[in-house]
DNA sequence: TTTACTGCAAATATTTTGCAATATC
DNA sequence: GATATTGCAAAATATTTGCAGTAAA
């Protein structure tokens, strides 16, 4: 896992220019939990955001969280995932255009698949809509569930 | 929009043999549920599930639904997304198949993609993962909002 | 100075859970 | 008859909202 293409400044000034462009305030917690989501590496939810933002020394309100990573999706900086359960997980946009997601349904592990393996072509045409972005969910069974089955029907004599 | 691959027949013999295999009881709520989904044809909530079997004259409760909603998806009839809002979608796993999801993260709305137009390897090989099923979400803006904008731009002489 | 943004807390929305009643096996 | 499943309501979880105070422009 890597922070992904862009760097940690790139993505300031993306964040920078959005905000310039939109006519919005540069405000510290913007920035500060943006280079927060960078530190974290992966996918992260609100509550573990807010928890890692706290620990490092800043304070910051939990609506101030929701309204950043809002801001930071429609910047194009970060994307959102729901896996499996109710939590809503978010990711660097960067990163995740790296790799999709493999998701076990049996534990609800999630693993990261890379692009390259499953190749969507990038030039799809769809009527009346522009694409900006995709995210590929391969739902299954992991090798770990698949054994445990495995033992599971020995033990019943199946 | 389309019931899917399999018929409402075909389906309670897959629910059916899911229950004897893992000896669960076969209840009314449990059929009526299923039949139900058939008749909503497409993309559907817990509450506007719950409300479709409550107006064909069956009382059900909430937890049933979601009880039973649950065990679709691990008898693998029924498929979950998690589009844009907060609220869990839920669609038939053969209606799934035909098709991915576009989605407007603009307004919201959710366009249906036919699968030839994105055909993704069905062959792909991930190590120590069995895959069972994928979706493909494509974010993008669709053409209404594209135009919404561009009057907007204009208006502000951009 | 203006007002967008934050913090806080309360409100809302959604899902899960405990337990008694019921229906399946 | 044994117990999985349901219904109901309360609890837990997640997100949104209102409003006063703060800080960016």
């Amino acid at each position: 896992m890597s922070a992904g293409v862009y760097s940690v400044e790139k993505m300031r000034e993306i964040l920078t220019g959005y905000m310039e462009a939109k006519k919005l305030r540069k405000t510290v917690e913007r920035y500060t939990i943006l280079e927060c989501i960078c530190r974290l590496q992966g996918h992260f939810d609100v509550e573990t955001l807010r928890k890692h933002v706290v620990e490092n020394h800043f304070s910051v309100s939990q609506a101030a969280v929701y309204n950043t990573i809002e801001l930071l999706m429609d910047a194009g900086l970060v994307v959102r995932h729901q896996f499996f359960s109710q939590v809503v997980q978010y990711e660097l946009k960067s990163a995740a255009l790296t790799h999709h997601h493999a998701i076990c349904h049996y534990c609800g592990g999630i693993r990261e698949v890379k692009t390259e393996k499953v190749k969507i072509p990038a030039d799809y045409k769809i009527p009346k809509f522009t694409p900006e972005y995709h995210s590929l969910y391969i739902y299954g069974m992991c090798s770990k569930c698949k054994f445990r089955e495995r033992s599971q029907k020995k033990k019943n004599n199946e």
